[in-house]
DNA sequence: CATATTGCTACGATTATTGTAGCGACGGAG
DNA sequence: CTCCGTCGCTACAATAATCGTAGCAATATG
């Protein structure tokens, strides 16, 4: 895919630099939400949180935990397991609401 | 494309049937969470959409459109243009603090 | 008629994700 | 020490999702 030669590609579906676009993108990945939510409570091991999330591959699931990494949002504990990061929890935040919401909307 | 038909869905990434799931893979899909976003004020045409969404690809879209209107949080205005339900607005308004967390974030 | 827009689709090429298997490192038990 | 289990993490081929381009039918305007 080389149809915009020559630019360096920054984020994914964002070269508009917008931050929001960026997040957006970043929690736009498969289980990246996921992941989010499954850590609101406490941190998990690689492998528990593999099993919380419906046996997802190890492929992505550590993919998105760099990505969640790197963004600043989730952390690896030095006892193991992955937790929040205090920018992690607020964002964390943010999307506690959907519960209500989806048990709201059903389908 | 999967055009929805019968019942069982079988969402991906979420097959426990809990609301909070199906909602986080659904908008965890590319390009969703980015149509609430720029829906957040006004119907967008079809067009306008894809221009506000970085040019992208009208396939995947279109398919976000469909999967988002049969979740009851998008729909096609009979003057034409996609705009949000109720529903919609209500789950946008839980999108929104991203916005000023992001500019927070940076990156 | 020509022209432009609407929502929407086909289809090959490219990426992302899946599923399975396994690695090296660390720690506890025997 | 060796054996065993778990930790975070990776390789690899197969599959599914997405991209990019082109174009359709329908509608409207002149």
């Amino acid at each position: 895919m080389a149809k915009q030669a020559g630019q360096t590609r920054s984020v994914r579906g964002s070269r508009s630099g917008r931050p929001i676009m960026a997040l957006l993108d970043l929690l736009g990945r498969r289980w990246a939400l996921r992941i989010l939510w499954e850590l609101r409570e406490a941190p998990l091991t690689s492998r528990a949180l593999r099993t919380a999330c419906d046996e997802a591959s190890p492929t992505v699931l550590q993919a998105r935990l760099t990505e969640l990494r790197e963004a600043g949002f989730v952390e690896l504990g030095d006892g193991g397991g992955y937790g929040l990061t205090t920018l992690g929890r607020e964002l964390c935040e943010m999307v506690m609401p959907l519960h209500r919401f989806a048990e709201r909307w059903k389908r």
